[in-house]
RNA sequence: CGGGGUGUAGCGUAGCCCGGUUAUCGCGCCGCGUUUGGGACGCGGAGGUCGCAGGUUCGAAUCCUGCCACCCCGACCA
């Protein structure tokens, strides 16, 4: 007997060893985060499921688990809008041309990036069996730009839409994808193609119109705090990095794990801009003609990437309980249908129990997989809570409970569990963002020697807070010397002293960083 | 568009310098069995225009020429 027991361990240890052996010659691991960002980022992306490149150039493949994502903050920002009194309504993919270099600046802004149709039809290619050619005679007598933004043919239907104050305010956002044709791309990042929001609001006043301007840039920045755990800066760009076609824009800023920073979001004040260029006036309260006041904001799908880049870890996504597809994955561990039988019962019990109190859960019942591959696997993925129960928690009536930020397990009594994963949720939500604030603290480094702020930039990164004489040749020079932009100027900090580059006289200090 | 690099199975690759049987290995995939509390194991199997075109040669993944595609670093950018 006792042999036979001590043979079977034998075996057993062999048997593990052997596995192990296995495991190291795999290489399953990630990329870590020290040896190469850029692959790291890249490698996570595709591995947890979320995008992958296509065939396309520059475009991107949103995949399932990463468009869940995408419309979890889809659908959280939506509220936001709507509970400001914004309404969502949808535009061409097109822009004639004419409309579309009505405001100089705005157009000259994108004009590099523009991806044109010229032609509407194909035929039968003569000269080669079986290929289609361009239709030589379908030339369109207007080329038509696709949309790298909407100001122009959404201006040129506000203008059938406003003759009267009380038209206004007009708080409209969209929904939709546009084409820029960047030179090199990036997963999530900077794609040819991207999802986004895009708001076109109309008012009656300038204050009005800044008003509005300040709340959504609030709102992005309330939305990237409490539901992604992402703290940012808010503040207005330099002259250099104003949005072209606007007066001002405000910016949230966020800080990357590699030392680079993000622009999170813009909210821009377009002056009566875009309403002289597509003449767009109203009488006022007085009788007189006004131009109309504007602006103009939006976030892109970008956002995921700064997602990605916030919070993951070497072993893969970290996503914020509240933008999780799913908050909580089940894994059973059964040898035989009995206990997969009496674990399901459980399961669904607790199931229907935590979407009762709102926790979203899943069920990875999978048969094709064994325990351990699924754990990996939804580490990658980034699930909040694992929640694993096998034959020796059901004799217990206890499971273990998993949170993937700290790694950390607990036993739990079946009894108290939705109260636990309740709580355990809030407490990853705050976690992360206390994590992601003491790194973004951490990597602000005050300087007031342009030696130091290039020693700080190579070395340490993140971002340098320093005086600036408010010029944008000292930007410029300053961005050709280390390829630092002025990615924000904080509002409401206001301290004089000296231009780190000039020696000029400056009110305040403000954030250099490299950026993506 | 400038500078560098790479193209071999779904993915990652060896072979190339110095040409020679049936193109290597790992992952993944399919089948059967054993397994299942942290990425399983054994046995069997499928899968290739060696980026494309041309040349040299008895013979080319390998040498030569041209082309194409992709990646990285710049310029541009949410």
């Amino acid at each position: 007997m006792n042999i036979l027991k001590l043979t079977r361990f034998v075996i057993y240890i062999l048997f593990k060893i052997n596995c192990y052996a296995k495991l190291q010659k795999m290489d399953k691991k990630l990329v870590t985060r020290e040896e190469d960002y850029s692959k790291w980022y890249n490698e996570l992306i595709v591995k947890a499921g979320l995008a992958e490149n296509s065939a396309v150039r520059g475009c991107m493949i949103i995949k399932p688990y990463g468009y869940a994502i995408w419309e979890k903050m889809q659908s959280q920002l939506d509220k936001m809008f709507k509970e400001s009194g914004h309404e969502n309504a949808y535009f061409p993919l097109f822009v004639p041309k004419s409309l579309f270099e009505a405001e100089e600046k705005n157009a000259e802004g994108f004009a590099k990036e523009c991806a044109i149709v010229t032609h509407y039809r194909l035929q039968n290619d003569p000269e080669n069996k079986g290929k289609l050619r361009v239709d030589p005679n379908a030339k369109l007598e207007e080329e038509l730009i696709i949309r790298p933004t909407s100001e122009a043919i959404i201006w040129s239907t506000y203008k059938n839409w406003i003759q009267s104050y009380r038209d206004l305010p007009i708080l409209i956002n969209q929904w939709a994808n546009v084409v820029r044709w960047e030179m090199r791309t990036r997963l999530f990042l900077r794609t040819a193609e991207f999802l986004w929001q895009e708001g076109h609001t109309a008012h009656e006043t300038k204050n009005e119109a800044i008003e509005e301007t300040i709340m959504i840039n609030n709102l992005y920045a309330d939305f990237a705090e409490n539901f992604m755990s992402m703290p940012v800066i808010k503040g207005v760009k330099s002259k250099n990095e104003t949005f072209a076609g606007a007066d001002k824009t405000y910016c949230i800023e966020a800080l990357m794990q590699d030392g680079k920073a993000l622009q999170a979001g813009t909210s821009h004040f377009l002056a009566q801009n875009f309403a002289k260029a597509f003449d767009v006036k109203f009488a006022d309260r007085d009788g007189k003609l006004n131009y109309v006041w504007a602006t103009s904001w939006g976030v892109s799908s970008r956002l995921m990437g700064a997602l990605v880049m916030t919070h993951s870890d070497d072993r893969g996504l970290v996503l914020p309980p509240k933008l999780a597809p799913h908050q909580v994955i089940f894994v059973p561990i059964y040898k035989n249908e009995e206990q997969l039988k009496s674990i399901s019962e459980v399961v669904k019990d607790l199931r229907y129990k935590l979407n009762e109190v709102g926790v979203s859960s899943k069920f990875d019942d999978r048969e094709t997989k064994r325990p351990g591959e699924k754990f990996a696997q939804h580490e990658i993925q980034g699930v909040p809570v694992r929640i694993t129960i096998g034959p020796k928690d059901l004799e217990k009536n206890s499971l273990e409970i998993f949170r993937r930020d700290t790694f950390e397990k607990q036993f739990i009594q079946i009894n108290d569990s939705v109260e636990y994963v309740l709580q355990l949720l809030d407490q990853i939500q705050d976690n992360l963002f206390e994590k992601a604030l003491s790194f973004r603290d951490e990597n602000i480094t005050e300087v007031d020697d342009f030696d130091d702020f290039k020693n700080i930039l190579e070395n340490k990164g993140g971002f340098i807070s320093a005086h600036w004489d408010g010029t944008d040749e000292t930007e410029n020079k300053i961005k050709e010397l280390t390829k630092a932009t002025i990615r924000c100027i904080p509002e409401g900090v206001k301290s004089a002293g000296k231009c780190i580059f000039s020696g000029k006289p400056s009110e305040q200090r403000v954030l250099f960083a490299k950026a993506y």
